[in-house]
DNA sequence: GCGTGGCATTAAGCCCCTCAA
DNA sequence: TTGAGGGGCTTAATGCCACGC
C-alpha cells in the first residue's frame, strides 16, 4: 500500500466534486503534495489573495469600509485592518507575498548551503565527520551512489542548523509581522520533506546513528524546475485570456478540437501541428504591428467527462 | 472615485508578486470579486482542498497519521481529523463539496423562487403589493425597464425571506457539520451582492420604504455562464495537461508562438487559424483510434512581462 | 519509529448591539 | 448611512511534552 500514487484528480471526480471544486482541487492538491508547500502556507496565501480581494473592492467603492463588509461578507472591522495591511504595503514598498516561490522559499537552496557549510575537499572521503574504521566506510561508500555532489555526509543535528538557517533566510525577506518562529515540527517537516524528494538520503550506520548525504544539488532537477515555471506562466496567461473571452474580448480567440489519433500517426500529427502553427506566425507576423498576440496551444489526452 | 475598475493582476504585478502568487490571485479574487463567492467561502473551499490533499498522502503513505503530518506540517491529531472526515464523505457516498458551483449557490435561483412565490398575472401591475395612488404608480413604472421578468415588485424584508429561503435550500445539500446558519450579516450581504450584480433593483418609493424589482433572471446573464463554465473546463483540462508535460509526457505536446499582428490582419489570422486547425484535425482524425486527444488554443494579447 | 493523550496560545471568521457625525 | 466602539463564541493552526507500544 505505502508509495502507491493516487490520481486525485479521479478521486475526486468520482466523489461527484463540480468543475469549479476540481479546478482548485488540481492547484492546491499540487501546491501542497507535488510541490511541497506546508499546509499553513497554502492556506496562508490564499488568505492573502481574499484579503487582497476586499481591499481592490475597498478602492473601487469610494473607500467605503461598510459597503465592502457587505459585498464580501466581511466585518466593517476586518475590513479596516485588511486595508491597513495593505497600505501599508504600499506605502513601504513591500513587495505582495503569498507563497512567493514556487517551491517552498525555505527549501529552496538548501544544496548550496551545504556545500557552503560542508564541501568535500579533493578526494577526502564523504564520510570524514563520521569515526568509522576503514573497512566500515568502504561498506557504506559502496552503497552510495556515483556522481553524487560534492559535500560531506552530515549528521541529523547538523542537517537540522542547515535547515535552520534556511529558514532564518527566507524569513530575512518578509516583512517583520510576517515571520515565523522556527520549531522542532517545522524542522521535522522539512527533513521529511527533503528525505522525500530525494534531495537528502539518510543512511543507517547503526540504531543511534544516521549519516545523511545530499542526493541531489536542487530540491527539484533544474529542467523540470524550468518546465514548472513555464507552466505556471502559461496558466496564468491561459487563465487571463480565457477571462477576457469570457467578456467576448473580440482580441482573444479561443477553440479546441478533439479527435482521435492512431499511435503511428502521433508524431506526424504534432509534427505538422508545429510546422503549421510557425508557418502560421510568420505569415501574419509584423515588425510594425503595436499590438502583440500570443497563441498558445496544448494537445493533451482528451477524457470524455461523461465516461468517467 | 467610485467604480473605478482596478485590473488587480496589475496591480498585484507593480506590488512584485511572484508568477506563482499572480495566478492565486488570478484564481481567487476573480471567485470573489467576479463570481461573488463569499470571503470565507473561498477560504473553507481552499481549506477542504488542502485536507483533501492530506487525505490523500495519509492513503499514499500507508496510513501513517505521524508521517503524513510531517510530510505537510500538520499535526498527527489533526490528521487524525481530517481523515475521519473524509473517509466519512466516502463511506456515506456523500460528494467532496468546495464551492459547489461556479457562483453562489445561495444566489442561483434567486429568480425562479421570486417569479414562483410573487408572480405577475396578467397585466395586472407590477407595483400591486404597494399602496400607491395611480399616478404614483404610473410615475414609477415609467422608471423600471420594458421587458422585466413578469413578477411583482416586493419590500425589504419579503426579499430577505426570499433570501432565507434560498440559503435554507442550498443548505439542504450539505451534510449536517457543514451547514451554516442564517444571519442578518448573511442575508445583507446576499441583498448587496444582488444589487451590485444588477440581478435586482431598488426603487425608491420615499425615505422609509423601497421596492425592489426582478432585473434578470439570472444572477449571470445564460450565454456569459456558459462562457464561464466553459473557462473552468478548459481551464481544469489545461491545468493536467500542463501538468503531464511537465514531466515530459511524450503524449502531450505544448507551445507558444508570439507575433505582431496588424489590425487589419487581425480576422484574416483568426480564420486561418481556424481553418487550419480543423483541416489538420480532419486529417488525422481516425474512427479507428482509441486514444482521444485534445488540441486546446488560445490567442490573446500578448504582455511583455519585462515591459511591466 | 507510531498512536494517543494532555495543555496552551493566538488569530480570525462569525454573531449581535450602540452611538455619534 | 458610515465609522468607531464594545462584547462574545468557536474553530483551527501551531507549539510543546509525555506515555505505552
Amino acid at each position: 500500500m505505502v508509495g502507491v500514487r493516487i490520481n486525485h484528480h479521479q478521486l475526486a471526480r468520482a466523489m461527484k466534486a463540480s468543475d469549479i471544486d476540481l479546478l482548485l482541487i488540481l492547484l492546491v492538491v499540487n501546491l501542497i503534495k507535488n510541490l511541497g508547500h506546508r499546509y499553513g502556507s497554502v492556506i496562508d496565501a490564499v488568505s492573502v489573495a481574499a484579503k487582497f480581494a476586499v481591499y481592490l473592492t475597498y478602492l473601487e467603492e469610494g473607500k467605503n469600509l461598510r459597503r465592502t463588509g457587505f459585498l464580501h461578507h466581511v466585518e466593517p472591522r476586518r475590513v479596516k485592518e485588511i486595508v491597513g495591511e495593505f497600505e501599508d504595503l504600499v506605502q513601504r514598498g513591500e513587495p505582495l507575498h503569498l507563497l512567493g516561490s514556487i517551491e517552498p522559499s525555505y527549501l529552496i537552496g538548501f544544496s548550496y548551503i551545504w556545500l557552503e557549510k560542508f564541501p568535500m575537499q579533493g578526494d577526502e572521503s564523504r564520510l570524514k565527520l563520521f569515526n568509522l574504521t576503514a573497512s566500515e566506510r568502504l561498506i557504506v561508500e559502496a552503497s552510495i551512489a556515483a556522481n553524487l555532489p560534492k559535500c560531506l555526509a552530515i549528521r541529523e543535528d547538523q542537517m537540522y542548523s542547515l535547515i535552520e538557517e534556511l529558514h532564518g533566510k527566507s524569513q530575512d525577506s518578509l516583512p517583520l509581522e510576517k515571520r515565523t518562529v522556527f520549531s522542532d515540527a517545522l524542522a521535522e517537516h522539512a527533513k521529511f520533506r527533503l528525505l522525500e524528494s530525494g534531495t537528502v538520503q539518510e543512511i543507517k550506520l547503526n540504531p543511534k546513528l544516521s549519516a545523511y548525504i545530499l542526493a541531489k544539488t536542487d530540491y527539484s532537477p533544474r529542467d523540470r524546475q524550468a518546465r514548472i515555471h513555464t507552466m505556471i506562466q502559461d496558466l496564468t496567461r491561459y487563465f487571463e485570456g480565457m477571462y477576457a473571452w469570457v467578456d467576448e474580448d473580440p482580441e482573444v480567440m479561443r477553440g479546441i478540437e478533439t479527435l482521435g489519433v492512431l499511435p503511428e500517426q502521433k508524431d506526424a500529427a504534432f509534427q505538422e501541428l508545429d510546422q503549421l502553427v510557425r508557418d502560421w506566425a510568420d505569415k501574419y507576423h509584423s515588425e510594425a504591428a503595436t499590438q502583440q498576440i500570443a497563441l498558445q496551444f496544448l494537445i493533451s489526452r482528451h477524457v470524455d467527462v461523461l465516461k468517467i
